[in-house]
DNA sequence: AAGCTTTGCGTAATCGATTGCACTCTGCGG
DNA sequence: CCGCAGAGTGCAATCGATTACGCAAAGCTT
């Protein structure tokens, strides 16, 4: 082990003491030239890098940033964790990861875990909508935090998200444009934010006048879900023209089981989901989508932190991105 | 901000010194049974928990372990880092997680700030099966590293994967006794010791007395390349009965442009695919794929790296899991 | 009962970097 | 020629925990 240079053998190879080694490095101190360009020239030649364990400790910071994601194996969720992490990266942060299984206790322990840990800040999709707030109000009192996708209340820490009820309304337009007069809602249920804003979307937008709406069905947004929507729609009297699912994950778990009771999209029945995943592009039908601007949600989420990390103290924000309309094959005609 | 409470406040609080109330918690010196039980009910009234920054500084270990994927966006790589991440938590280690997308200058940046950072151990899918060598040997001469599902060389350090041998006999048995007896291989090119292992794999094992192999399509592991292999098949004089791809990626790409084409999955060609992810369960056709037992994989992984952690010495080890063959409906008849 | 071991605990060094305070030295004005 | 400003450095404290060493008191041996 070739044993790490330290900042004493950076400062005894100069010739000066570690202080003054210090602040010519750092450079925000008044050192002589000369004295600066020789630390640096002896600091490169020995390979020295400061040891951010000792930095930390001493400064309270350590240049690292914790997200807690609900579940990782959603490619959703994983595209997120990417773009985050490029953020991040770019701005000289790295990611801890964690992942909450949409667990309130996981959740808070780990949350617990980074304020010990003494992460600069936070990235969360909180797995409650109301639940998940008491721990982070607490964490958030003490390390910048930011929610995004999700939030657990919008005036408890910045948030960032798409903006849901452009996508409902984009979604209910293009169905009712393709012909669509009677609809039913798939999504998830109230325990997350998405889960609810996504009803109400649907629920205030659409309109009854023109449109016949059935008893929608509410679970989480997973494949088991539009799994057991197609179940539960098949075994109704009658098919809806269209079904407006709340994830990409539904839809397409939706019309693989429909498939199987011999219902085919579109024939048979128009789809549109949500999130615009890569893998919705894919298979036959191709999903019409309510696309989610991915790396325009992170940046902004990393612009909020790294501004709340340098000290900004500005009311909390919350903003909205517009998600836009991917035609694919699931609602032709 | 509660401003956390420090040893020294545990120790005043009980009336003994720093150096005994650390003892006490720690537990591994001689203290006097009522003065341990004392510190500790003192420790937990006062909510205290060691700072894992000044216990790093001081013991050189942080009880992280990072993780360094090609890229997250890969519903496979997802699920490894779910089960990685998991195994980590029960052993009480966090994860810091990188993405390489696959280039070697940037994977070689990330295992030097894990260097720095002083995780105290590291898993890595190497992004080159050759050229990645040097940054691994350098970095594993200081920390704990283990290979997963891709290696670098397995005399490198500790390696665990999947047999791509038995993986690739399963579906060329399958797709044999399905009738096929022309098959056109689709995979990585020979930068990843899976694209070099899969593609050998398929080339010992296919049997050219019985069936007419053609020429094979090789890129990387993504959708594009099974899209790009499709437009290629069709190009040819006459499609093959099967098509061997070595990921489902690339198969749920190939079958969803062939379709384009008008080329029907399983109609008129057989697919298998190859890692068995949750997704290439659910759209019609399902693929018949090759199944990686990703949770033993992890499981082993983690096991390796933390007797590694926990000081072994013991000889390079290499271990391949077997996988198993999901039949479904991408092959059937 | 003297001497030796063991037990229990405190003092202080240590990990590596940052920074407040104080000191020296040069230069300039009065 | 003296005094003072300010530039350039070094000393030492600090962040919070762990641990080698040493000392005092208690227990044991013969």
């Amino acid at each position: 082990m070739p044993h790490a240079v330290t900042l004493q053998e950076v400062a005894d190879a100069a010739g000066v003491s570690v202080a003054t080694a210090s602040r010519a490095l750092s450079g925000k101190n008044r050192v002589a030239a000369d004295t600066v360009a020789r630390v640096r020239a002896v600091a490169a030649e020995l390979g020295y890098r400061v040891d951010p364990i000792a930095r930390a400790l001493r400064e309270g910071s350590t240049r690292i940033v914790g997200m807690i994601v609900p579940v990782i194996g959603n490619p959703y969720f994983a595209q997120l964790v990417d773009a985050v992490e490029h953020e991040l990266h770019r701005a000289g942060f790295e990611l801890l990861l964690a992942d909450s299984h949409g667990e309130l206790a996981e959740e808070s322990r780990r949350l617990t875990v980074f304020g010990d840990r003494k992460v600069d800040g936070i990235v969360i999709v909180p797995s409650h909508r109301q639940r998940s707030a008491g721990a982070l109000r607490a964490v958030g009192a003490e390390i910048p935090l930011v929610q995004i996708d999700r939030s657990a209340g919008v005036s408890l820490a910045d948030y960032v998200g798409v903006d849901n009820e452009i996508g409902l309304g984009l979604a209910l337009e293009h169905v009712h444009e393709r012909g669509a007069r009677s609809l039913v809602y798939v999504g998830a249920d109230d325990v997350t934010s998405s889960g609810v804003e996504r009803w109400n979307a649907f629920d205030r937008t659409v309109d009854r006048e023109s449109v016949a709406v059935g008893e929608p069905f509410r679970g989480d947004f997973s494949l088991a879900t539009g799994a057991a929507a197609a179940d539960a729609l098949v075994a109704r009297r009658e098919l809806p023209d269209a079904v407006i699912a709340a994830s990409d994950l539904i839809a397409l778990g939706l019309i693989g089981r429909l498939r199987e009771h011999g219902v085919e999209v579109p024939r048979d029945l128009l789809v549109t989901g949500f999130d615009g995943t890569e893998l919705s592009q894919v298979l036959a039908p191709t999903l019409t989508t309510v696309v989610q601007p991915i790396e325009a949600v992170a940046a902004d989420a990393i612009g909020f932190l790294l501004s709340r990390i340098a000290g900004s103290t500005a009311p909390v924000r919350s903003s909205r991105v517009a998600p836009t309309l991917l035609v694919g094959g699931s609602t032709a005609r």
